[in-house]
RNA sequence: GCCGCUUUAGCUCAGUUGGUAGAGCAAAGGACUGAAAAUCCUUGUGUCCCUGGUUCGAUUCCUGGAGGCGGCA
């Protein structure tokens, strides 16, 4: 019936998505759009660690007075948050955001998790940590093209579609099989926005020598605000490679050097900020794979803000305007 | 000043018994099925320091020069 759609329709939750690669400036520009209407819900594979401050470039105390965060400091670095976490947690918070009034405003830099939410989550299952580990270390004993022929026995299309070189994936795609019996391409996957939730879907992006001296501006920033004892405290904790957070840019540079014996704290700035920009340029990658997004700069506030009235989103400095 | 080593891709360096070259890193582009700041795929790039000589042909051999490193004065 129309009228059932229409009502459907209309109570249906509408929340915006708000992409950019690392320094393009999301922060100032949130601040500036969104303080007072939104909530922000973090899509930052590395903010939900605690510990893991500085090297994330978590917002400080007053950017969180003036906007809600959510899903920030809600695992230990030793524990594993992963893109099925955060889905279930975006897809509770949202209405309940909805419910006081607010925007839910997704926010961050993590491609992966944007994916995931936007286009519904895999539902193939989650892994497990026994299985996992086994199947990795059966991968260690005989080798990756013993791992890649398995694959292929089981399902002809992953394989053809994952590179042997690419245990990473190999090992999952086994995993899922051994977890669920089936060929883990059989899990549909779609490449539409899903259609429960109303997304607004804005990128932030900004011309690459500019991004490029941003990142520098922000690696240096994060060591005279003491990036390095944040790592040597990780570390007296027991910090190492193991711990999931651990593999976080900024942080893993300084567990490779100790590894390696010599390297001094510039050697590792350097490292951190090549390793910054290669970052940054696949998120950008995966972030234009999205045919929904629309780009904008990041100073172009007036753009994002008839964009967003365009769609529908009304932001509350707005209206006391009228 | 003398002796030795050295000069090849943006960087570190292989190599051509004489037929104008290739790895790693960087860079550029791309992928991404509950680990994703992870992981993987593809692609260039060159006065082979300069100058003469030998040679059908020199980045390669020889002469002379210039830069760098080390040793002796």
């Amino acid at each position: 019936m129309r009228s059932n759609t229409q009502k459907r329709a209309a109570r249906k939750n509408k929340a915006v998505v708000l992409f950019g690669p690392t320094a393009v400036g999301k922060t100032a520009m949130t601040e500036e759009l969104f303080s007072g209407s939104a909530e922000i819900i973090s899509a930052d594979s590395v903010q939900v660690y605690r510990l893991l401050d500085i090297g994330s470039a978590k917002p400080d105390e007053r950017m969180r007075r003036l906007i809600p965060h959510h899903l920030i400091d809600v695992r230990d670095p030793w524990e594993q948050y992963t893109a099925g976490d955060f889905v279930r947690d975006a897809e509770a918070l949202i209405p309940e955001i909805a419910s006081r009034g607010h925007i839910p405003l997704i926010t961050g830099g993590t491609a992966y998790y944007f994916r995931q939410l936007l286009m519904g989550p895999s539902s193939a299952p989650p892994s497990d940590p026994v299985i996992r580990q086994s199947v990795q270390e059966e991968i260690a004993a005989r080798g990756k093209e013993w791992a890649h022929r398995t694959l292929e026995e089981i399902d002809p299309v992953s394989a053809s579609r994952i590179s042997v070189n690419d245990v990473y994936r190999v090992s999952r795609a086994i995993e899922v099989y051994r977890l669920s019996g089936r060929p883990p391409s059989s899990f549909p996957l779609s490449n539409e926005l899903r259609d429960d939730i109303s997304f607004v879907v804005i990128g932030l992006s900004r011309p690459k020598a500019e991004l490029d001296e941003r990142i520098s501006a922000r690696v240096e920033e994060m060591f005279r605000l003491g990036l390095y004892d944040e790592i040597r405290h990780l570390m007296s904790i027991g910090a190492d490679e193991t711990w999931p957070a651990m593999q976080a840019i900024g942080y893993r540079e300084f567990l490779d050097a100790a590894a390696s014996g010599e390297a001094s704290l510039s050697w590792i700035k350097d490292d951190i900020i090549r390793a910054t920009r290669q970052y940054a340029k696949r998120q950008m990658t995966f972030f234009r794979s999205f045919s929904s997004c629309r780009f904008f700069h990041p100073s172009d506030t007036d753009g994002i803000l008839s964009y967003l009235t365009e769609q529908g989103i009304c932001l509350d400095h707005l209206r006391a305007d009228e």
